[in-house]
DNA sequence: GTCTATATTAAGATAGAC
DNA sequence: GTCTATCTTAATATAGAC
């Protein structure tokens, strides 16, 4: 047998690694994660998870990288030449998706921003916000020509940003205040947020 | 002289160190924070900080319980008797006045909730959530009457707290994709609001 | 009221047997 | 590849001198 670059196990195990290491870091922040919590949830022992990584913050930015594209894919997904309207209630469908199946995720971000976002700042200053300057650049041409309400391109991307990511950041306080047990209350979510913006933003 | 409840030197040690505890709990979580940490912000030895407060989860309880009462005050305020899109906007002024001025009140309190709220949930099923039903009643009636566009009240209390506080919770990524150095960004972010906030609730 | 010194626990990481 | 045992560092908290 030729070697592999990863047998079926390493695969198994680094896949579980991650998956327990988002978990934990999405919960409690870098600092506030141990490597004990993570091998417990991954059901491995602490050396050997240190065996397939070879130290906390490794884990922590390969969770961060991995992320990052799937992140930024549904703003990649706007697109100049369809109905501006429409674009941008698909794209805030997509972000509250998100929302809806990747929480942790979301929380990752979250925490990673909130504390100053040392690991992710320069993906943050490049990839970021170069995307963020084309596709606003492709908002303001649809304002200027009258197709939709004439508002801010960066702040309305951020507040599409805040209201979605909501859903999953604060899950435990939106649970809370709507009541209704274990309820999923995406679908009203949804049904409210699209509503919202599609009346911000047709012209008057 | 009787004896005061607390002395004068007294009295400005726990505010430093509740100062301290909060600059270093709001950029790092409850986990994430170290009393080495808070006693260096506040130019205070490990022992002597422990000698007015006798744990790490006793400074963290009594920051979240002081800022209660500030950060439901804006809420508390809308008045029933008001014009109803003019108290809604005077929200939204409150409530992103509360992110810059409390910068790190919203992310002491976002901190928190990312984690799942173990020490103010009490609070949020509690105080928060009936202040919640009073005042979405009201909202609730102003849609009633046509004066306000018919979106759901708890839905659009949450887009306000989503929206307001990203400009605290965010700050980083915020400058970082609007660029411009260390500028004020508030002051666009209120027009933005303002103006997003009265096209949504205008009523057809 | 404040300090130095230290007890105690837990965290990140390594050594070496199997 | 995985485990037990352990090293090292740092964290919360306490004891006791001043």
């Amino acid at each position: 047998m030729k070697p592999q670059r990863k047998t079926r196990i390493q695969q198994k195990n680094s896949q579980a690694i991650l998956d327990a290491a988002l978990e934990v870091f999405s919960r409690h922040g870098y600092r506030g994660s141990t490597l004990d919590q993570i091998a417990n949830e991954a059901g491995l022992s602490k050396p050997n998870l240190i065996y397939y990584f070879p130290s906390k913050e490794v884990i922590h930015v390969t969770l961060l990288s991995d992320m990052l594209e799937t992140w930024l894919a549904p703003l990649h997904s706007l697109d100049p030449a369809g109905d501006p309207i429409e674009e941008i209630l698909g794209y805030v469908r997509q972000k509250l998706e998100m929302s809806r199946s990747r929480p942790r995720e979301s929380r990752l971000f979250a925490n990673e921003v909130l504390q100053g976002a040392p690991r992710i700042m320069e993906a943050i200053k490049g990839e970021l916000r170069d995307l963020v300057d084309e596709k606003t650049a492709v908002i303001q041409s649809w304002i200027d020509e009258g197709k939709i309400a004439p508002l801010d391109p960066k702040h309305l991307l951020f507040s599409i940003w805040a209201t979605t990511q909501h859903y999953a950041d604060f899950d435990v306080q939106v649970s809370a205040v709507l009541g209704s047990g274990g309820n999923d209350h995406f679908p009203e979510a949804e049904a409210f947020l699209v509503d919202f913006y599609r009346r911000a933003l047709t012209p008057a």
